[in-house]
DNA sequence: CCTATTTTAGAACGAATATTCTATAATGCT
DNA sequence: AGCATTATAGAATATTCGTTCTAAAATAGG
């Protein structure tokens, strides 16, 4: 009955995720998010009401996108192997931008809280699935530590590591890192 | 022979590190820069040419700053309780801001290289010094690790550190990683 | 094939941005 | 006291910002 739409929602939301990944939110204009989106101006605000509701829709991509990648790994890998494998799927590229969420996390005070806490319950939810594993871990004897403390640690490493890799893409010191925190796990 | 100036540039510099350390660079106006140091437009133009300019002078305080401070500690404490007391410095507060130099390095792809350079070459400082310790810590049998892969493990979750704080203020949870990762000296 | 409906294209808007200009104020030297 | 010099106050500027408006385009049903 009526024109139909001409964007992929999915695409726009890959491509509003991108930049302000590459330039966080402050940095990222309309202008830019006009080009980059295919999006029209109109359009783009009855979708999502205006930059920060974009802003949050694509943390939220960016959520549901690596929530699925990244718990599926440690639920599917019981005890240490898991933490291995999910800490492995953190490489340094040479156009890496580091976590959408610590940047956006760095970069203010924050805008509105519903938007801050996004992030904040991806990686409780990460720290938590990782406490779960170092449990399954104990059980299993491959740990003796106090499993809070050190998923803890690791996320803590996990958010350092993104921010050593702003400034250095070091392929040696990311491996060096890491295996130097899992060594801990015994 | 001309009018005597009114500002204290080292009031200025800490005012503008502040509001810089807390809105982020592009989250400050010019407005917010001549309310909080008390400048005058035109002195903050002659003085540091434009807005990055007095962010890189800023910047530049927080080095002064901080190098002197914090590798003092690492310098007059050999060894491991060096990197004990140098780690101890890191305290979560109710108005905890991160790091000024973690939080640049995550709002954006950046600016110009010499204003990035600034914080890279701290972040470089501090790891060299901290293997430097590790390495009398080996010599005094305190640590039988390697050196360079603890330092670099230690400014990683340095860095992480100040991310956490970011959302999440619990001082059980720093002295909880602190304590773990310090657990790894041995 | 006209009308109702929703999407698009992009011009237009006021507010906010960084920067510069003009005028005035305060000193030291002669 | 008058002049040269530099600092200040704050108005003015041009640009860019996020947002909204107007008009045209594209469909489905009558």
């Amino acid at each position: 009955m009526a024109r139909p739409v001409e964007y992929d929602l999915n695409k726009v939301l890959d491509n509003a995720m991108d930049i302000f990944w590459k330039k966080g939110y402050s940095g990222v204009s309309m202008a830019d998010i006009v080009e980059h989106t295919g999006l029209n101006r109109r359009t783009m605000y009855s979708l999502f009401k205006d930059k920060e509701g974009l802003f949050r829709d694509s943390l939220d991509h960016y959520f549901i996108k690596l929530s699925s990648a990244k718990l599926a790994v440690l639920k599917n890998n019981p005890g240490k192997k898991g933490i291995e494998l999910f800490v492995g799927t953190f490489k340094f590229t040479n156009d890496f931008k580091g976590c959408l969420f610590s940047n956006s996390i760095c970069e203010k005070d924050f805008l509105q809280t519903k938007t801050f806490d996004i992030p904040k319950e991806y990686f409780i939810s990460i720290r938590k699935r990782m406490e779960e594993n170092l449990v399954q871990a104990k059980e299993l004897g491959e740990f003796s530590g106090d499993p809070r403390a050190m998923a803890l640690t690791l996320l803590t490493v996990i958010h350092g590591f993104h921010v050593y890799g702003k400034y250095n893409h070091s392929k040696d010191d990311s491996d060096a890192i890491f295996k130097n925190v899992l060594s801990m796990i015994r």
